[in-house]
DNA sequence: TAATTAATTTAGGTACGACTAAAATATTTT
DNA sequence: AAAATATTTTAGTCGTACCTAAATTAATTA
């Protein structure tokens, strides 16, 4: 049941619906894959179909739709795959960080089970892809992703910065500017509640971040 | 001109034209597209008039097609990821000279120049593919290729073998067994009429192979 | 050279994965 | 709870890349 062959948009849909679902626990809308995949609504009720008679996924009319075990499986390889891809491209062939996701969205496409577990080997077993995600190991196996922000810490309380959401090249500007990458520790010195935004200090220098950005970088408490 | 994106299919049928048109001199038919690519002529005939368009080759009906300065540039361009990715996964990920075929036919489509570029300079511009096959440089520039095969040595005459064409599991494992490989020095004792086998010496082993091995090992003479 | 055979093209059809417009259902607001 | 709005689905189309069957053209053989 697991050797199905996918194409990729179907393994794209998977991907997207997982990634939606919170780990396959969440029902997802059809609108909310139509916006992340920027296809329209219609033809997302499409694809549902097609999952559901795979049983990649369960779909209620007007409801939503839930992803399978089965499914889920599936859209850990292809995690598996686009996160492997990253650290090659960031660690192998000197690729930026707001670069590697791109091109990663194409080789995770690749099908050769030979080709994954070799490259695995290669970047010796890798546990985090360069923008701190873990990587599912051949059995779909995932670490427990950190779900604290900076802006959840409390005043004076440290943490180290151990995933970065969103990829996009201003954002990895600022985070350069700002000296954060993985592994930086932080420590939360005041929050300004006027717009939300955050006075943290890095290495003895204090800055301070907005909201959003604050809510994209991921800690874990020290 | 040259920046239109090409479909998957489109690059297959290009590199095939090409490489069916010895470098792009000859006139390539229709019925050998379609046995190469394993699609019916039909289909090769719409597929030709779609090239045909876009100026990657020119076309007379019912005469056959000729691949454009453009085509090949384009086709060469496939070739040279192809390639690149066949070094790839034979020296870094360790797959076997049989192996490699196949799944550089997939990693050859993935579009992204700074992909391949960083790719060749990690594998340190290789000239050649595990095969002996020359890789096109950036600018799509490529070494000429020996055409000359073991049986086309005179009687006591020694060559380098520079090239072996062929993929399959059971050529290699022949290769394997007769302890040739890329580099190796072969002199040809003696050909046989009979069934236009040769005698060759390997190392001071004398060993027989048949016309048609003798023809898929290519050499520069010494 | 006429007939046969082979190669190529045309015509018409299919699955996939997208689209728009309109209908159906759910949700929110008044 | 009715009306308005938002979401989702259905119905019908389109381009891509393939297919088969039949027609056309070229090449070969008698």
């Amino acid at each position: 049941m697991t050797n199905l062959i996918l194409s990729k948009s179907e393994e794209n849909y998977l991907k997207s619906i997982y990634n939606l679902s919170d780990s396959g626990s969440k029902l997802v809308t059809t609108n909310s894959i139509s916006k992340i995949l920027n296809i329209e609504p219609a033809s997302v009720t499409d694809m549902i179909k097609k999952l559901s008679k795979k049983n990649l996924i369960y779909h209620q009319k007007y409801k939503g739709s839930k992803i399978s075990k089965n499914g889920i499986k599936i859209a850990l390889q292809i995690i598996r795959k686009h996160r492997l891809w990253e650290v090659f491209l960031y660690e192998k062939l000197n690729f930026k960080w707001d670069e590697i996701h791109e091109v990663a969205e194409e080789l995770e496409h690749v099908s050769s089970d030979q080709l994954i577990d070799n490259l695995d080997k290669y970047l010796k077993y890798p546990k985090i892809d360069p923008h701190g995600d873990p990587i599912p190991n051949k059995l779909g196996e995932i670490d427990f992703v950190d779900k604290i922000s900076i802006s959840d810490l409390n005043i004076g309380q440290k943490g180290i910065v151990s995933r970065i959401i969103n990829e996009d090249e201003e954002f990895f500007n600022l985070l350069n500017k700002l000296k954060i990458e993985i592994g930086t520790e932080v420590k939360l010195i005041d929050k300004i509640e006027y717009d939300s935004s955050i006075e943290i200090s890095i290495n003895n220098r204090t800055v301070i971040i907005s909201k959003v950005v604050a809510e994209n970088i991921k800690i874990t408490k020290v």
